[in-house]
DNA sequence: CACATGACCTAAC
DNA sequence: TGTTAGGCCATGT
């Protein structure tokens, strides 16, 4: 299976692949992961437009913040905190 | 090419 | 501590 797009997005959907369970990553952190700290805004867009949800974990990523920051895949940011909670990524309480 | 959009981040009040 | 304003980047129209 190959990702097709920009260079960019390619940079991004790779690195939420290299995200093991039960771990998140904040939009900051894939954005310094491909040479661009700055350009979290456009690894949330990379994210938002990924092309197979199921094969990439783009509910591990979160906002620096703590926060789940969104989920346009499928069913919404609340399937997106369940599943954080199912991974023990996200507080229940 | 210019404008508008979005799942962001940091600083300031 | 909570809210507001500005900046930053890639993509689509």
């Amino acid at each position: 299976m190959k990702l097709v797009g920009t260079e960019f997005q390619v940079k991004v959907w790779s690195e939420l692949q290299k995200i093991p369970y039960g771990e998140v990553r904040t939009y900051k952190q894939i954005a310094e992961s491909i040479g661009s700290p700055k350009s979290s805004r456009a690894v949330a867009n990379a994210c938002a437009k990924n092309p197979h949800p199921p094969l990439i974990p783009c509910h591990r990523v979160v906002r620096s913040d703590g926060g789940l920051g969104g989920y346009s895949a499928h069913g919404g940011t609340s399937e997106k905190m369940k599943l954080l909670i199912k991974e023990s990524v996200f507080p229940s309480d």
